[in-house]
DNA sequence: CGCATAGGCAACCAGAGGGTTGCGCGTATG
DNA sequence: CATACGCGCAACCCTCTGGTTGCCTATGCG
């Protein structure tokens, strides 16, 4: 169980870049683009883009196919799904402690 | 609204390290703990443990407080539940995204 | 009082990470 | 065919980060 939570960290560390989350949201919202046209908007290199785009792929959150003489990346979003299940996880453990810690506490008066 | 993505950015740093994500587990389902009683069980130096709480707290992510000579951390959960509400937003436009990339393709047949 | 315990501060180190430049190669396009 | 475009590879740089050690202060306890 502690396991599956540090399991999630890489996929936390890939959002954890703001060009990446960058990145993530527009594939996102504007669908498969090749790697000139995810450059285009961003004050950096196309080779830092690249970078960025191979660290989402290490994550799972992204694969690349080549088209003629471009390469299309697009977002895999079970990983996505999984990382928001994991937030959920700790979201009602932490209730759950809370519970706990209010009954604790009235049980105290 | 590409902003308030990237504003998360600091909050999924945070918890993109396997060692803080252990701590935040710890944290939520053990309640509030001292700084040694979260070194147990972690391969790492208590001054380690330091920092990574730092790291938690400049992301909004934990709190501290004195109490006599040790000093206890308790998580805010307001992060957590903002970070998964931005992996929904990216979710849902992701199914957009192929609800839309789905009608192209069979407008193409 | 004297000692153990809790923890902060500072210095230091090795490695990873983000970014750039330069170059080469394959694919389109006129 | 020649040129422009898209991209990968490699080298290099600087900064941040994760971790350690040493030392110091303060609180708790016998």
């Amino acid at each position: 169980m502690a396991s599956r939570l540090t399991a999630s960290a890489p996929v936390f560390a890939a959002l954890g870049d703001p060009h990446r989350m960058m990145l993530v949201s527009r594939l996102c919202t504007k669908g498969p683009l090749s790697v000139t046209a995810l450059t285009k908007g961003t004050p950096i290199t196309r080779q830092a883009v690249t970078k960025h785009l191979r660290v989402l792929e290490a994550a799972g959150l992204a694969r690349s196919e080549k088209s003629g003489r471009e390469t299309v990346w697009a977002l895999d979003e079970r990983p996505l799904a999984k990382a928001r299940d994991h937030l959920d996880l700790i979201a009602r453990q932490w209730d759950a402690a809370l519970d706990r810690l209010r009954a604790f506490v009235e049980e105290e008066d």
